[in-house]
DNA sequence: AACGTTATTAGAATTTAATTCTAGAATATT
DNA sequence: AATATTCTAGAATTAAATTCTAATAACGTT
């Protein structure tokens, strides 16, 4: 009995975690390559054409696979979206770790988060256009499930991150909630703006300021 | 020949435009009332069910229309999403600028547009989630163009407001095209996840503190 | 290296949903 | 009242997503 598979192709561990112990089902290397050529097909098609122009016959013949394979290996149009929505926070996820790994002041640690996020998104607009345009919509139940638990995962590493620096009074004490939406918050609306052309200046042009008025806002 | 009516029920008259001089289309009550109806319908729909499982059969259902009527007045179902997102955009644009209207110094300013922001989301916690909802895609050309004009005047009315006090050093002197972005980047950032579920606390509880950290942000 | 097992691929068949079309009813215009 | 236009209905069509059946390839086992 054949089954949709779900386990992608996970580039980061979530950094804590161990190993699940499960009762390994095998990976075959073939699989994960059709798989990521699927991926990218569907995601140069998506800026292609737009989301919604896009037919699962579309990436099917610009991936090369059938429509067989498509359904197998996802099992459906919304289950590609999903994947690459996530394997899209994942990367950005463990950038913006290894980035704050190296940052030893609340100043520091907020200009990293800042800048790492323009720069991603810099470097990926491709990627990140995708991200914008299909928040919302388009998490199957399990996805969704999951992308909450990274989120929360994620959430949880900043909070820690940044709990020393708030005991010693480096930053100003907001419930900690917002502060992800005081960082990067503007700069993620004016990447969404300037993703879709309708601002010319590069995002780029404006990272050094966006550090700058994040951490005015968060300063104590 | 039936032709697709694209002047939908505007709620706004463009603040300095005149009205155009255009060859008057005959518009009838119903005609409005029954287009009422189906965009009222299609958001319940898409609050209920989601954008992308809400079908035009369970939208003419709910608005008691028939599918040619639906097709008449709209011309496809990207075009009734599109008209509910345009209204919102209006009706918010519309708000704000009657805030505006009652403040008198740079900070007055600042956190009315905030202000209003958070308040216009609170009250419309449905139509704020579709128009997040649906950013980017289902705007069709005329729309689309119809949109970028709304966008350019909105701003170029907002930038207007602030020029007096932005040559009396009232307010920082950033590159005006960031201003948006700076001032409701993080209360819509935090919007989005509250409306989605993933923050608890309501968006209204933190509209003082969105206020002031816009200020801090801009203040000279 | 032959065998059985399971994963993968292919593409035809089916189902579902969007859109178009034709004709008739309602409303306005003369 | 005659005519033109807009609007409504629902059947017919088209397009796209998904399912299904069978064939092929990869793998582990012996």
């Amino acid at each position: 009995m054949p089954k949709t598979s779900t386990d992608s192709n996970i580039r980061s561990l979530p950094a804590g975690e161990s190993l699940p112990p499960k009762t390994a089902k095998p990976v075959r290397a073939k699989t994960l390559k059709r798989k990521d050529q699927i991926l990218e097909a569907a995601l140069r098609c998506f800026t292609a054409h737009g989301i919604a122009a896009t037919t699962i016959d579309l990436i099917r013949s610009e991936s090369g696979a059938s429509v067989g394979s498509l359904y197998h290996h996802f099992g459906s149009k919304e289950a590609i979206a999903s994947a690459l929505y996530m394997q899209g926070m994942e990367d950005h996820f463990l950038r913006l770790r290894t980035a704050l790994n190296d940052c030893h002041s609340a100043e520091q640690g907020v200009k990293a988060i800042v800048k790492t996020y323009c720069e991603w998104i810099s470097e990926n607009p491709d990627w990140a256009r995708f991200i914008f345009g299909s928040r919302g919509e388009a998490l199957s139940e399990e996805q969704e499930q999951k992308l909450r638990q990274d989120n929360k995962a994620h959430f949880t590493y900043l909070q820690d991150w940044f709990r020393p620096y708030l005991d010693a009074g480096e930053l100003k004490d907001y419930p900690f909630s917002i502060y992800h939406s005081l960082l990067v918050g503007p700069a993620q609306d004016y990447a969404k703006h300037w993703l879709s052309g309708r601002q010319k200046k590069p995002l780029r042009d404006y990272i050094e300021l966006f550090c700058e008025a994040a951490w005015k806002t968060l300063a104590p």
